[in-house]
DNA sequence: TTGAAAGCGTTACCAA
DNA sequence: TTGGTAACGCTTTCAA
């Protein structure tokens, strides 16, 4: 049995006064007495008295809990985004509870449910890879919770929203090869029906018409974001008749998965093939080459959501009746240039 | 405002009955007809009702919930050990909070007390690398509440423990190099203040004394852990009028700073100099040369960290009057042998 | 099979 | 300045 834990009216019973002296006297109350205070914290010391905030939160209503909701907790650009949350969150007298859905929608709705049934004061979310169906978003905003999406996000459902402008991203990757003097840029998207990777599809098609580059269907393959994918398509790729001298990949894994293929085959980077990749992962500066990125600002987007859904939940309080408009934060991401896409 | 939420006495009230009733029926309570059950039930579902956690914790005396600290979230070894915790709690419907401690004593302190005043059923930690006074863990333990330690632990803490023998790992992979011919090993050591480290030390010269290698004392240098580290403190190796041949450095950082200084120095790697590093990051098997290293195993060592507690918790609610001895896990760490230090 | 009431540890309101 | 009491939403025990 675990121990029986001091409550005020522990410290109540000893002292000969009432609980609801002790729990002003304790949060230093203007109407209570110095002497009171005095006795009741020295008191409350001695028996090391820790207030249980399950009881308060009862009362209260409000339960200081802010449940965030990632794909995967291990991935680094998660990781550091719960980071950043977790900064602005504890800053304010909030604590984090950290769910994941491991890319998967039925995992996902009951982290919603669980987190509901503990009634967290708000939602930052990232969804699943594969929820196409947003009902169980909508639940939360239907009953009022504050909630905020970041990186991955639908149009289907009116929150607050954090993420990166992925086609600006991809442009000015595809660009900066351009400018290097690249003229058939191959492509390696991720799955098209997923926002992020469709946004960074277009980026792509853009900055090639506004170059006056035509865009060949056969440079642009779909792989599954992992280092093995990447191997095989640029092989897929290099059999074009006319290769590329270029690859924009989606995301990290798949350019050095590129790189590794493209350095098996001899193929010299960046002077034949130049490669790019997306997300700027800690690795990209440690191999050889060194791999030009689009950095995400990961805190900070972290930051930024905590911070969305802090305001959110404060407005709540307030009884405004007017409903606040949901805010939309777009970061601009970041161009990393290094080895393996400068040439001399 | 947020919006009032569905209870037990709603339920109650739309049919006529009482609360009581309404909460067993819930829960198929065998007292309880089937007719309310079913009523109960349907009027439930239509009301979209949720039990209040909170409220239930409260009576209950059970949070379901589990704290978990570590220095920081975002460093691939905890992130993947809090993976494995979580899975196996959310198996048995705990939910877990998690706490990073910044590697700051006063931080891990109110950590703690913030864990204690949610009334969590039981904590999961890695002490900061700058504690070195216990009291605020075993503060934990006098008030009966199950604790883990896990990586980092301290013998004056009689708590569960999980870890890996960071001796043998550090002789497996010095005794690598000597089979390699390897005869002048340097060792590019973490502060030796830490428990890890100074364990990894032993490991290396024990390796060398069993194999018959003189220990020299300036082929040991005590570095920061940094990338950067690893470059200059490899420097300061190959300045020694008797070069080594070697490097067992004590993490993969340390590790790939000094494969990127001997690199640009045209040294071989490993004919002329092997190098092993530690705790088998990703990047080690996507750098060039990939990394020989020590895999640390924090997945399962979170899942075996979260099954030792989930055993406390278990354990303390039935009650068995003999305390439970802690239970020591040791996992055994396993090289992995990559180029940097495999020879021809 | 159902109901009534007490209680979990706090807070907040009104009365003394 | 302090005390009493109701209330938060649920579970549990005992009575009906």
């Amino acid at each position: 049995m675990g121990k029986k834990r001091v409550t005020l009216t522990d410290i109540a019973n000893e002292l000969n006064i009432d609980v609801s002296t002790v729990s002003k006297a304790l949060k230093k109350h203007p109407k209570i007495s110095d002497v009171t205070i005095k006795k009741v914290s020295k008191v409350a010391r001695r028996l090391n008295y820790r207030p249980n905030d399950i009881a308060t939160a009862l009362v209260k209503g409000r339960s200081n809990l802010i449940g965030v909701m990632v794909p995967h907790t291990d991935e680094n650009f998660f990781a550091s985004a719960i980071r950043g949350i977790e900064e602005v969150a504890k800053k304010k007298g909030y604590n984090i509870t950290i769910f994941q859905s491991n890319d998967d929608t039925s995992d996902e709705k009951s982290n919603i449910e669980t987190m509901y049934r503990a009634r967290v004061d708000g939602i930052i979310a990232s969804h699943a890879m594969e929820t196409h169906e947003f009902g169980h978003y909508q639940d939360i905003l239907d009953q009022d919770i504050p909630l905020v999406l970041f990186d991955r996000f639908n149009d289907a459902i009116d929150s607050d929203v954090v993420a990166i402008d992925d086609f600006k991203g991809a442009y000015k990757a595809v660009s900066h090869l351009i400018d290097q003097g690249c003229t058939r840029i191959a492509h390696i998207a991720g799955q098209l029906s997923v926002h992020i990777y469709k946004e960074r599809y277009r980026g792509y098609k853009q900055a090639l018409e506004d170059h006056g580059i035509p865009n060949e269907e056969n440079l642009v393959v779909e792989s599954d974001m992992s280092l093995e994918g990447g191997r095989k398509l640029t092989l897929t790729l290099l059999n074009n008749r006319k290769k590329p001298n270029a690859i924009f990949a989606s995301n990290d894994y798949t350019a050095l998965g590129a790189i590794q293929f493209l350095q098996e085959s001899n193929i010299d980077i960046p002077e034949e093939v130049a490669v790019v990749g997306f997300s700027n992962e800690a690795f990209t500066s440690y191999v050889t080459p060194t791999i030009s990125s689009i950095e995400q600002h990961s805190r900070k987007m972290g930051k930024i959501a905590a911070q969305h859904l802090l305001d959110q939940i404060s407005g709540s309080t307030e009884s405004s009746s007017a409903k606040r408009p949901s805010q939309k934060t777009i970061l601009t991401p970041e161009l990393i240039i290094r080895e393996s896409s400068k040439k001399k």
